[in-house]
DNA sequence: TCTGGGGTCCTAGGACCC
DNA sequence: TCTGGGGTCCTAGGACCC
C-alpha cells in the first residue's frame, strides 16, 4: 500500500491488503498491527515516479486518440464522438492492449455517450476484470439499465457522502433509481443546477464537456504539514519561502502571474492537553503588479508568516495560496511602480530549467533554507526509477 | 506522538449601482 | 396607510473530485 504526504493516511492498496480489512484514507499509524503481522509493502508517496509513468500512459493513449483530457493523475478521457459505434469495442480493447504493452500500467476502459456513465462503466469494468477483460461499453438500454441497478448512488461520479444520505432518505439507492428522478426534483433537492446535470448525464445527455487542455488554473497552492513541528519564526520563513518558490514554480509553468499572495499557518498550542485541536492564522497581500518570479513572490509571503508568526506555539503546517491569475503575456502593468529588470525572467527561466533537467531543487533561494528540519516524512519511498541516474533499476 | 494535497464549481448574502 | 426594480460583483462556505 501506498502512503500520503509525510506517511499520514494510507491513500492506495492492493486486493490483498483490502483484504486483510485495511481502509482506505486511514491513518496510517494505527493500522501498524495489521500491517506488521502480515508483512504488508508500505511506500511513502513517490510523485516523480507516478508522474512519469502517468505521463507515458497519457502520451502513448495521444498516439491512437486526438483528443485527451488528462483528468488526474490516474485517469483520463478520451473524445470518440466521430468513432463508429461497431467499432468502440475493439478500439477500447486494443487501447487498454497497447497501453499495457508500452508501459506496464494496467488500465479499465469505460465507454458511454456521457462522462459520468462512462465512469460508471470504467468502474464495473475495473471491478469485473474477469468477466469483461476490464473493457465495458454501454451503448443499448439493456446494458445501461444492468450497469446503473448495479451501481450505488455512492459509488456515481459527482455525489459525496452528504448526497448519498439525502438520497437514501428518498429511497434512492442506486443509479437506476436516480435516472428516472425528475429534473426539478434536482432542483430543488440535490443542490440545484449540479444535481439536474447529474441526472442528465446518468440519461445520457452531456452536460460536462472535454475540458481544454489548455486551460490554467485559478488557483495555485502549495501546502504541507511539517515532517517536524516549527518553533521558530525563521524556521517558519523559511519554509512559507520554500512554499512559495514551489508555487511560483508552478505559475510559470502554467505561463501565468499572480497577484494575489495568501499564506497560513496550523498550530498546536505547545501546552495545551487537547489532543489534536489545530488553530490556524491567515494573511494576503495584493501586489501592484502580477508577478511569476519567486524572489518577489517568496519575499512577500516570507513577510506574511513573520505576521502570523506568534511565539511559543508549535506550528504544524503552512501554506502558500496564489490567485487572481492572469496570463503572463497580458500582466497589466503599474504606472508608480519600476517594472522588473528584464534580466530576472531571465534568471527563472535559467533556474527552471536546471531543475528540471537536472534534479528539483538543485537551484534554489537561500531564503528557503539548507537545513529544512520541517521537511515531510517519506521514510519508505521507492527509487525514482524513471526519472533519476542513480536510481534506476539493477538488473543482476 | 501520530490523520495529505491540490483543485473546481455553486450558492447565498451583502454591498453597491442607477 | 404608505417607501421600486433590476442589476453586478465579491466573499465565504460547502460539496465534491482524485
Amino acid at each position: 500500500m501506498v502512503l500520503s504526504n509525510n506517511d499520514g493516511c494510507i491513500v492506495s492498496r492492493t486486493d490483498e491488503a483490502k483484504a486483510l480489512g485495511i481502509r482506505m484514507a486511514g491513518p496510517y499509524y494505527q493500522n501498524k498491527k495489521e500491517i506488521l503481522e502480515n508483512e504488508v509493502a508500505v511506500f511513502s508517496s513517490n510523485y516523480h515516479l507516478y508522474g512519469d509513468m502517468s505521463n507515458r500512459v497519457m502520451n502513448t493513449l495521444r498516439v491512437y486518440c486526438p483528443y485527451v483530457e488528462v483528468y488526474s493523475v490516474d485517469e483520463c478521457f478520451l473524445d470518440l464522438t466521430e468513432m463508429p459505434s461497431d467499432q468502440l469495442y475493439e478500439y477500447a480493447l486494443f487501447m487498454k492492449a497497447i497501453t499495457e504493452q508500452w508501459t506496464g500500467i494496467p488500465v479499465s476502459v469505460g465507454v458511454a455517450s456521457t462522462k459520468t456513465l462512462s465512469k460508471v462503466a470504467n468502474r464495473l469494468a475495473k471491478k469485473d476484470k474477469q468477466g469483461t477483460q476490464g473493457v465495458l461499453v454501454l451503448q443499448d438500454s439493456q446494458q445501461i439499465y444492468d450497469a446503473l441497478t448495479r451501481t450505488k448512488v455512492e459509488d456515481i461520479w459527482g455525489v459525496g457522502m452528504a448526497g448519498a444520505q439525502k438520497l437514501h432518505l428518498f429511497n434512492i439507492h442506486n443509479a437506476w433509481d436516480l435516472r428516472n428522478m425528475r429534473e426539478d426534483w434536482a432542483r430543488t433537492h440535490l443542490g440545484g443546477v449540479v444535481g439536474v446535470r447529474l441526472i442528465k448525464e446518468l440519461n445520457g445527455i452531456p452536460c460536462i464537456d472535454m475540458k481544454d487542455q489548455r486551460t490554467r488554473k485559478k488557483m495555485i497552492a502549495t501546502t504541507r504539514m511539517f515532517g517536524k513541528p516549527v518553533y521558530t519564526g525563521s524556521e517558519l520563513r523559511e519554509a512559507v519561502s520554500a512554499y512559495a518558490a514551489r508555487a511560483a514554480e508552478k505559475l510559470r509553468r502554467q505561463q501565468s502571474a499572480a497577484r494575489c499572495i495568501r499564506v497560513f499557518v496550523v498550530y498546536n498550542d505547545r501546552h495545551s492537553y487537547e489532543r489534536y485541536q489545530p488553530g490556524s492564522r491567515s494573511a494576503h497581500a495584493q501586489l501592484p503588479t502580477a508577478t511569476s518570479l519567486t524572489q518577489v513572490i517568496a519575499a512577500e509571503a516570507a513577510r506574511l508568516a513573520e505576521c502570523l508568526y506568534t511565539d511559543g506555539k508549535k506550528y504544524i503546517k503552512a501554506g502558500v495560496i496564489l490567485s487572481d491569475i492572469v496570463p503572463c503575456e497580458s500582466v497589466q502593468y503599474n504606472l508608480f511602480e519600476e517594472p522588473e529588470p528584464p534580466n530576472w525572467r531571465e534568471l527563472m527561466r535559467v533556474i527552471d530549467n536546471v531543475n528540471s533537467s537536472m534534479q528539483s531543487d538543485m537551484l534554489t533561494f537561500a531564503s528557503a533554507g539548507i537545513k529544512k528540519n520541517w521537511k515531510m516524512r517519506q521514510e519508505m519511498r521507492s527509487k525514482r526509477f524513471t526519472t533519476r541516474w542513480d536510481e534506476l533499476c539493477i538488473v543482476r
